[in-house]
DNA sequence: ACCCGATTTAACTAAATGGTTGAACCGTAT
DNA sequence: ATACGGTTCAACCATTTAGTTAAATCGGGT
């Protein structure tokens, strides 16, 4: 081998698979995506995958896992820091419609596994996201009691906020061929959501 | 055989094979979906399946068309009536969700196959959707220039609507597992967001 | 009673797919 | 140079899966 690897780094064979694997898992999911594909893609033969990754099963759990903790650290971030509740939505949207723009098919690969397989997500979740919610809610809770917006139940909130978020993504093909955008507009368009969804949502809360 | 089948009507066995497709396909999508377990479900022979629908992908074709059905011509006729803007939005709000709730796995489902396959739901959309943005959109347009709206693009008055209502069925396990809401209060929340989902639109688009 | 077409079944086939194996390769340390 | 451990590959294997077939069944019309 022309570069030893150091203990607990990838080779570069492990990394071309990973990146192929990816690819491949995040357009096809689980039960579509073709070992064979990943190794043509990786430019290797498909031996080589189950010589890095054991199975069909361990590579895919590998790029689940790096996909949904590519998405989720974002936003756990912004909810834990001491904003408050207007500041961190806008700066939710604006960093999760960032985030999504450079990982779009992140979300529909995320839904199509929560559709598979519950478990594991909620498995992820359960260990990530821990106590998020809640002080997030409590916030909420707080901030409508002081009249600072509208009350709304924090679940409500939640799903508000991050389906605006996403849709958008999972649903762009649709939503090309319905309003008829192209590519490009389609882009600029999901660009003007950072400013539209971060309006509407504070339109939406703002006291009478 | 007991009931002789008058042209053009399904037999018993043809209505058993496609509700068991139906329910296999929406939770497992098409590459998720084994032959023989539609069958075994059906309670018939896998054979049968192909004596009255000659493939997987032709008995997928039928559940997709009759499950697209069942949802677009509900939107699209509440967006041909004349009613305004603001009363259309709760209608359809209303209606989509009451609509979702008897089938709740048709947005995943829809989701899903516009991953695998897009051609099929744009053409679908082309023929079933065609010139109904196209007056949603004037009508948007109309209302924002009456100042009866605030300004917004109708594509994203479109995309947030529609997202609004269709996330919280597509993510159910994530936002149990995120808020805590067990199964039957996972319903109330739904069942509730017919009312909070159009007051958050309604409250967004009031002009200040 | 018998025929006939529609229906149903068990057994089978062909192809695809995830996974395995044993040999070859390649750079390094002895 | 040689042995060695990690790496790569072509060929192969076992299983699963969609799809086929040919025979059996069933019920109504004659």
């Amino acid at each position: 081998m022309t570069e030893p690897v150091p203990m607990g780094e990838q080779s570069e064979a492990e990394r071309k698979i990973f990146e192929a694997a990816r690819d491949v898992f995040h357009v096809q999911g689980y039960e579509g995506a073709r070992m064979q594909e990943i190794a043509d893609r990786a430019g290797i033969n498909k031996a080589m995958l189950h010589y890095y990754y054991r199975s069909k099963e361990k590579l895919f759990e590998a790029v689940f896992r790096v996909s949904a903790m590519k998405v989720l650290p974002t936003i756990l971030g912004i909810v834990r820091s001491d904003a408050g509740v207007p500041e961190k939505i806008a700066q939710i949207v604006h960093a999760y419609i960032d985030l999504l723009s450079k990982h779009p098919h992140v979300p529909g690969f995320i839904i199509q596994e929560l559709r598979r397989n519950p478990g594991r997500l909620r498995r992820f979740i359960g260990q990530q996201a821990a106590g998020v919610f809640d002080q997030l809610s409590g916030e909420v809770d707080a901030a409508v009691d002081r009249g600072e917006i509208r009350p709304i139940k924090p679940e409500h909130l939640l799903a508000n906020l991050i389906g605006l978020c996403v849709f958008p993504f999972i649903a762009r093909p649709m939503l090309e061929t319905v309003t008829g955008l192209d590519e490009t507009a389609y882009d600029a368009f999901i660009e003007e959501r950072k400013e539209v969804v971060t309006d509407f949502i504070l339109h939406a809360l703002k006291p009478t």
